[in-house]
DNA sequence: TATGAATGAGGTTTCATTCAT
DNA sequence: AATGAATGAAACCTCATTCAT
């Protein structure tokens, strides 16, 4: 026996009787992380909410990190599909739209669930099998890299690791205020605009 | 009034060998935190490490909110007081070189216990009494925008509370990315100017 | 409505085995207290002599005072169970047999568990929840008010709210004298004889 | 070392200053026995009321029993002074008077404190050292059938010592229920007369 | 397979009491 | 004598997890 806990579901459901169950469960993980954020997630909430026993929880997560690292998985894959397509959009674009078009992107995707993304970014305990959320930083710096590579003429920073990471963390940043500490989410375009025209203007050679 | 927990130190300290218990409770508070998480945070772990009895523990703290609570102040409070010598020297200098000092100010306020504070600000749950250090940013954005009010002429973007806004969540995100990731602690000289370039090019009309 | 702890039993037990062990619990909760009095009640104890793990007992019982108010509503309704039989009869007698018949009753009922009312009368805190015991008295009260009302023609004293008072509380406390303090509890019957003889003459005209 | 709790105060004090330190400890815990109930007394609490640390209060009482004991003395003491003053008068009664007087000063005596009695007479637990309460009424029936042996030519029944225990558990608790039930407070002088009355109808020959 | 009863380690907190100053 | 800091056993209670049915 190993000294790690089981971190992974126990076993692909079958019957689809059994997907609808293990739905239930995460949704009312969800729902519980929000209302009561990780403090206040238990098993046999999550269970009750979901209409389940306890024992059947069990029957599909081994424990509950399983279950919140599921969670994660699942949110983590939404947001990097929705990512996914508004970056294979970027190519067509000038650069100065590539940004503007990729801000909106970064919004839209924590415009998914914003409230559960706040919970698994900001209170998770550091554990194995949590940090995907936090790891989708690196993961669109990595994408922003390879596209500042390609337009490197246009581009004025020289060092590109770094101008990235940048420009990834001070997105994702203005993004996470935006939606989550209320006091702009009534001026999202407007913000859009501005988180736009910094990273514009601090990446591109002689525009605006 | 709602029925919350008690978030305020029991009682002050008379003599000094109880000041000596107090600060030792929160020494060890702070170790256990960065160690294990807000999660593997117990008091009884506290008392061991402070080399008390748990009763002393509770002598001057109401409850393991209380100590987090005090932590929390005490964190912030020294931040600030860095923060404030910073900006107080803003006034004297042209604003370009005011934005890089002031962006160099949140690198070393955030360079003070930079993994007590990243526990601080993400793991801990969203009760009363544990907002201080998410509110730093608020508490930023406000000395920013008084401080463009004043130097308007020369300021590019017409909408200064967004302006400062997003200066001051990109700076702090940046600056949480590059002493918590580890990935930029051995480059900060270079990440400061990155930061600085990007919100000057941002904010200030005809540089560079 | 004040945050007052939780009084009530948690959940009802669905399955048999279940509810054994909720037997288990009230039945050493009640051992325990005549044992080792209310201030020597502690839920370890209980769930030990149960012989159920601390855990079971908080399924069923949210708190030591819904414990303890599970007993004391369990009591209460035994004793107003046989004491409504005794009523019952009442009517069919002549006064004087009346009594004698009430007085008898009133002592079976608390020679029903004559040690564990004693302590749930004498030493429970004054909480909501525990009141139901001292009640017995008035709703007793209340009983024999409405009897004397019937037979307003043969009773003596005119305020027949404060006689019915009186009677009551000096039945019960005779009662209890003789059976917690013990040196009555091996004449009862003349106890049975003196107590009907004082009620009779206070009550009734024209007797003995 | 013996196994029994300290039951005794500690030692007399000798000095004024320490007998008005021992008068507000024992004050303290009267006040906080009626507002709390025996549940809520604490050493500290006791000793911060008394305007003293807790170390003083342990100079004079070793322990919490010796607190509560002394407290249970000095009540013990007042009752019975006052009790004692009435019985001295019922020599010069005729019976019948005897009896009205014994009851006004049952009721009085129980006036004094009516509050705090009720806690030492409800709540306490039953251990040595806090008997005394309860043991008045013993002590009374002693007195009553020494009385009702003078008079033995006037009085009815002929066990006496049931007669006397009957009589004064009776009186006792008519008299509870009136201080402390509250329903009856406002009407002391009516029930007086009907105690009386049904006192006298019992143990008396030809009266009325 | 599903249920929910049962478990118990371990968490937070209290409070009578001791002891250094 | 007086103070109040310190102690720690023991109380109440939670919750992730197991297991009998």
């Amino acid at each position: 026996m190993t000294a790690t806990t089981r971190l992974h579901p126990r076993k692909q459901p079958r019957q689809q009787r059994a997907q609808v169950t293990v739905d239930a469960i995460l949704r009312a993980t969800a729902h519980i992380l929000v209302k009561d954020g990780y403090e206040g997630l238990t098993t046999n909430k999550v269970a009750t909410r979901a209409g389940v026993s306890i024992g059947s929880l069990y029957q599909y997560f081994p424990s509950k990190e399983s279950l919140v690292g599921a969670l994660v998985d699942e949110h983590h894959t939404h947001m990097m599909q929705l990512l996914g397509q508004t970056v294979a959009e970027l190519g067509a674009q000038d650069p100065e739209n590539a940004v503007r078009v990729f801000v909106k992107g970064m919004l839209q995707a924590h415009a998914l669930e914003p409230e559960l993304h706040r919970v698994l970014a900001e209170q998770l305990p550091r554990m194995a099998g949590f940090e995907k959320i936090r790891e989708l930083s690196r993961e669109a710096a990595v994408l922003v890299q390879a596209y500042l590579e390609l337009h490197r003429a246009r581009v004025r920073p020289r060092n590109l690791a770094l101008a990235s990471t940048v420009v990834v963390y001070a997105v994702e940043a203005a993004t996470h205020a935006a939606l989550l500490e209320g006091t702009l989410r009534d001026q999202l375009e407007a913000l859009a605009n501005e988180i736009s025209d910094m990273v514009i203007r601090y990446l591109l050679k002689d525009t605006m």
